[in-house]
RNA sequence: GGACCUGUGGUGCAGCUAGGAGUGCACGCCGGCCUGUCAAGCCGGAGGUCGCGGGUUCAAAUCCCGUCAGGUCCGCCA
């Protein structure tokens, strides 16, 4: 079912013609934009034959698609119309007899007559129905997109991108931003995701790299003077495929001077709620803030959906003193999720491996139940004893606990009787982290329910741990530290905040941004936390330290995910359904087989020699003989 | 690199736990009937390498192994 946000054609009434633009060429009308208002004029459609009702040899209604819609045309003639037909259609709006509107088209109280048809393209049978009426195959829907794209919902999803991305657009220009386009043939940067080569024809066996995001070069226009940048860029990373992450997407990259992070933050949430307002009628709340810690402390993750409740509960305190091996460790943190107190065993069973496949040791539950021994007098008791009281814990682990330790579980979760309790014990991180991921996959609403809820991440630490210990870059190594933390870059790094911050919406990261550095002796610092020498430094960035000799302003930016911000406010779970031609998880395109096996010749021109030991070995080649030196 | 789910006429499913003839449902398709339908209706018909390969068995859509494709996730995504 289409989600109240979706652009839904043929619903605008008047608005129809201002949204499709005026008909021309072939065509005079729209079909979606037929109303009772236009009865007696005469008509000239073009579109797809969507259903044909046929009614003896001399009546037929057609129901005829373009992308506005779908009008019903009334055909006496002996054309042979099947479905997905193109055809252009001559005749009259006349109102509907009684009784026999359309309450579910837009275009129902009205039907063109008297109909001249002339086939203008014949149409075999699609491989499926293009109806809503089944889920089809992803793979199918790919091979044959041109066919899949005619569907209600993939026109509602990219004309919504097309107004996310014009509204967009629009905030940004009204704001004094200068849309500037940056190279898509970039130079590698060995840092950060795995790169797209692109070899070179002239220089054997040196390559460009397709940019994983305009970051380098948005600086550079910092550098540049133009102050106020903004593009609609394409970015391209080779990592895996996921729900949310194709090879390439579409970012609102932004850059500013003389700013701080305030005005960073309130430029991109004037442009997302902008986006948002197009998207739907529903009142959008202002995009909350959250500093990371506190994220990271309450939802166990630094992209939180703060659409429901079931909170993380820190329970270290509370079973410190129980005595259970299970739960003693540095961390123990805990969701109650209310009313599951029947969960079945092999549904726990199921949680736990879930539990351990994040890296939980294991996983805790308990029932909450009514405490026997006052289970008679429990209403009576309300008010006058501790809320822990009343309640017991059923669990192989709370079977030798104190019942002092039971109140504080209670206590420290808010358990009501009947609700279900979960807890994972380990290091923080872990623990966090995987109560954090049990929360979404219990409570999580759908995406498309309820108003969008933006909210930003503020004070991400400077540097994450590395696997050895030494400080990585959490974002880049050219974001600038929290001013009050300066101090501590080489006693402590790790405990160093950035003034970086990301943008999270319904619990996916919409993008991240910082303030950058743009003084040469503060970032030497922050490559010498990195470990990284200066002579490493030049090579890998020198063209950017080069620039900042020469007078670099303070500036930072952003850059929003737009294929992910367009397909939450569609109220669709995979940024595939918002992009017209994607790629499988595979990276492949079932439409045009790529990716291909290039011609030896195209190989040789460019200098390429293939390892026949790849995962193309043993594929044979297109022709005879293939390409074996 | 790894885990899990799915694969059955054109489409979506059921059948698989417990092996017994390609069995069933809905949609679509083809033909016929039908002058107010709108997911039209009624009648008839066609359409299958049960993804592919191997194994177990008297017998495999069903059990086992491998593989391919699609999906979800872990790793990865500064």
């Amino acid at each position: 079912m289409p989600t109240g946000g979706k652009a839904l054609t043929g619903d605008a009434g008047a608005a129809g013609e201002a949204r499709d633009g005026r008909p021309f060429g072939l065509r005079d009308h729209w079909c979606g934009e037929l109303r009772l208002a236009d009865e007696g004029a005469p008509v000239r459609l073009c579109g797809w034959v969507a259903r044909v009702r046929a009614h003896g040899s001399h009546l037929r209604f057609v129901d005829l698609r373009d992308r506005s819609g779908i009008v019903q045309c009334v055909v006496d003639t002996d054309a042979d119309l099947r479905s997905e037909y193109v055809v252009a259609i001559s005749g009259t709006v006349g109102a509907r007899p009684e009784g026999t509107s359309n309450p579910n088209l837009a275009t129902g109280d009205v039907e063109v007559r008297d109909c001249a048809v002339e086939v203008l393209s014949e149409a075999e049978p699609p491989p499926f129905q293009l109806d809503e009426r089944a889920e089809v195959d992803e793979a199918t829907r790919l091979r044959y997109r041109y066919l899949d794209l005619r569907r209600d919902r993939m026109v509602a999803n990219l004309r919504l991108r097309a107004s996310v991305m014009s509204a967009l657009r629009r905030s940004m220009e009204r704001q004094g931003f200068t849309e500037v386009e940056t190279p898509l043939l970039w130079t590698p940067t060995p840092e950060g995701a795995r790169e797209f080569a692109v070899p070179s024809r002239l220089h054997h066996g040196s390559f460009y790299v397709l940019p994983q995001s305009p970051q380098i070069a948005k600086q550079l226009l910092m550098v540049g003077g133009m102050d106020r940048y903004y593009q609609m860029a394409k970015c391209l990373r080779d990592e895996d495929l996921r729900a949310d992450r194709q090879f390439e997407f579409t970012q609102l990259d932004v850059e500013m001077s003389f700013a701080t992070q305030q005005d960073v933050m309130a430029v991109v949430s004037d442009a997302v709620l902008a986006a948002a307002a197009v998207a739907s009628d529903r009142e959008v709340p202002p995009v909350a803030t959250l500093t990371w810690q506190e994220s990271m402390e309450r939802y166990g993750t630094d992209k939180p959906d703060v659409r429901f409740g079931m909170e993380l509960a820190d329970l270290t305190g509370a079973v410190a003193a129980s005595g259970v091996a299970a739960l003693s460790a540095p961390c123990v943190k805990a969701i109650r999720v209310p009313g599951e107190a029947g969960t079945t065993r092999s549904r726990l069973d199921s949680l736990t491996a879930r539990a351990r496949q994040l890296g939980a040791k294991g996983l805790a539950w308990f029932r909450v139940v009514p405490a026997k021994a006052d289970s008679e007098d429990a209403g009576a008791a309300l008010g006058s004893r501790p809320l822990g009281s009343r309640l017991s814990l059923d669990s192989p682990l709370a079977r030798h606990m104190a019942p002092t330790v039971i109140d504080d579980i209670v206590t420290a979760t808010g358990a009501q009787a009947g609700d279900l309790l979960l807890a994972v014990a380990g290091p923080t991180a872990t623990a966090r982290a995987v109560m954090g991921q049990l929360r979404l996959e219990l409570g999580r609403p759908p995406l498309s329910e309820g108003a969008p809820r933006y909210v930003w991440i503020t004070d991400f630490p400077l540097f994450d741990e590395g696997p050895d210990g030494t400080a990585v870059p959490a974002h880049h190594p050219f974001t600038m530290p929290h001013p009050d933390d300066v101090v501590l870059l080489d006693s402590d790094p790790l405990s160093v905040r950035s003034q970086a911050y990301d943008l999270v919406l319904n619990g996916w990261e919409l993008g991240s941004g910082s303030i950058r550095i743009h003084r040469r002796e503060l970032q030497q610092r922050i490559f010498a936390a990195l470990k990284l020498s200066a002579e490493e430094a030049q090579a890998r960035f020198g063209f950017l330290l080069d620039a900042f000799r020469y007078g670099a302003p303070p500036h930072g930016g952003f850059a929003v995910g737009v294929d992910r911000l367009v397909a939450i406010l569609a109220g669709e779970e995979n940024i595939r359904e918002v992009i017209a031609f994607p790629k499988t998880q595979s990276g492949a395109d079932p439409m045009t087989g790529a990716p291909k096996e290039l011609a030896p010749g195209a190989l040789r021109e460019l200098g390429i020699l293939v390892g026949r030991a790849g995962p193309a070995a043993g594929r044979s080649p297109a022709g005879p003989g293939g390409s074996a030196p």
